[in-house]
DNA sequence: GCGATCAGCT
DNA sequence: CACAGCTGATCGC
């Protein structure tokens, strides 16, 4: 144990030093002894980087997984009688206490042997993608302590995978997303509102020098696109998560204009990701959702949701069947932080009122809905529910809704549909077309180096046209 | 005891 | 690989 905490010490400086390096070859001093990242640190086949690409982790750490307790009970599907004890103590937070009632009894079929790397930190470094040269700017890099030459971080969204490592006692410098994004990083993670600065949608703004200009995304609500103009009239858009539309091309920092780097959502960035638009998957739902009430009226709609983000799917079946919404007071309280209007009178707070209840995604499977519908005083006799996803894809269903076969256990069934709040790879490629900008820097799936080769092939062949 | 963070999982 | 998290475990305070 002891001789583990040296070791991560140990790590820790070994690291820190790494990232001393990272930083003497990557950035300098300007003249108010601030620091900002060097531009010239991009080369254009984009091979060269595949060491920043990586975030740096303590290897002889990984190796060294400590075995931990194996929960017989969890692997046997029994109850563990500790547990009992425990329960009085423990704060739960699961599912069954989030609907109000008790938790049946875990029984999660296969629970591996639990690992344990929390005594072995690893610490991580800023990959080269979330800074932007020739700026003392980040996007999207909390996670990483304070950043070297870094005095300002911006947000794209508010979605774990980004934010993470943006908590209360966060101090490391200003925080810059729009105002929506504030307003849910102000009462989601308690962050300090003098370390929060909110920007208006499609406002200019001068930050240190540097034109900001943040613009809708059509991703979860909140979320931006970024477009940085320099000093030295270098134009940069960052895409944080977005799903591009014929409506970005008319914004006026868009169109007609020279984009120098686009750091890219590359998520679906590869052809068999074609998928159909929003409206006709929300189509589908509330077609799906109406056949479904005509034939067996005494259904309950459920539909999965993460934190935020692909609302409409919801809103789309409460407006088609004129029914309120039911979802949990926490998220209740953030779909009221948006501020858009009506939205009040189309939640309700007590789901005996509507039959169209909203649910963690993580809680649609088949055990869970069962006692989730069992607890409903028997107002209803079956349950539908959607699970919308991006990944609820499949190449033969392609864009033909149609062939989408839910999956049903007894009185519940269950529609994978393929909402998805990221670009398809024809939605990337109109983009890009559009925008015709010098360089593009992918900013997901980036782990992998056939992936990375792959998609700049893409970009050039996209550009060659 | 609480909050932060991480690996593993979906 | 990643979506956008969740869960359990551990550690620092």
């Amino acid at each position: 144990m002891e001789k583990c905490k040296e070791e991560r010490k140990l790590m820790k400086e070994t690291v820190i030093s790494d990232s001393s390096t990272f930083d003497d070859l990557h950035s300098f001093s300007d003249d108010d002894g601030e620091n900002c990242f060097q531009s010239d640190n991009l080369d254009d086949d984009g091979t060269t980087h595949h060491l920043e690409y990586s975030e740096q982790i303590c290897s002889s750490c990984v190796k060294k997984r400590r075995l931990t307790q194996t929960n017989l009970f969890q692997l046997w599907g029994v109850k563990n009688p500790a547990d009992h004890g425990k329960s009085k103590n423990v704060k739960q937070t699961n599912l069954f206490q989030m609907w109000g009632f008790e938790n049946p009894g875990k029984s999660k079929s296969v629970q591996k042997t639990t690992t344990s790397l929390a005594s072995c930190k690893t610490q991580r470094v800023c990959p080269f993608y979330k800074r932007i040269p020739g700026t003392p700017f980040t996007v999207d890099a909390f996670r990483y302590g304070p950043v070297k030459g870094c005095s300002a971080y911006f947000l794209s969204h508010f979605h774990a995978d980004h934010y993470i490592g943006l908590t209360k006692v966060w101090s490391h410098g200003p925080i810059y997303c729009t105002n929506l994004t504030a307003r849910l990083v102000r009462i989601c993670l308690n962050v300090s509102p003098s370390f929060i600065c909110p920007l208006e949608l499609g406002t200019e703004y001068d930050l240190k020098g540097i034109k900001v200009t943040m613009l809708d995304a059509n991703h979860c609500p909140g979320a931006a696109l970024i477009h940085f103009r320099l000093p030295n009239g270098q134009c940069y858009l960052h895409t944080g998560d977005f799903r591009a539309s014929k409506l970005m091309q008319s914004y006026p920092l868009l169109a007609n204009q020279r984009i120098n780097i686009l750091y890219l959502d590359t998520t679906y960035c590869n052809p068999k990701y074609r998928f159909p638009s929003k409206e006709e998957v929300l189509k589908f739902v509330v077609g799906v959702t109406r056949t479904y009430l005509n034939n067996y009226p005494k259904t309950i709609v459920v539909v999965g949701a993460y934190s935020i983000g692909k609302e409409h799917v919801y809103f789309a079946i409460s407006k088609a069947l004129g029914v309120k919404i039911y979802a949990n007071a926490s998220r209740r309280r953030i779909l009221q932080s948006f501020g858009w209007a009506g939205i009040s009178e189309n939640l309700s707070t007590n789901r005996k009122d509507t039959p169209l209840h909203i649910l963690p995604i993580s809680s649609l499977k088949f055990e869970m809905l069962e006692h989730y519908l069992a607890s409903q005083d028997r107002q209803y006799t079956r349950m539908l529910a959607f699970r919308p996803t991006g990944w609820t894809y499949s190449e033969t269903i392609g864009e033909n809704l149609s062939l989408i076969k839910p999956t049903s256990k007894g009185n519940i069934t269950i529609y994978g549909v393929p909402y998805s709040e990221h670009s398809s790879f024809t939605e990337l490629q109109e983009f890009v077309q559009f925008l015709r900008p010098e360089k593009i820097i992918p900013t997901v799936n980036v782990g992998n180096a056939v992936y990375r080769e792959k998609m700049q092939s893409y970009f050039q062949q996209w550009l060659k046209a």
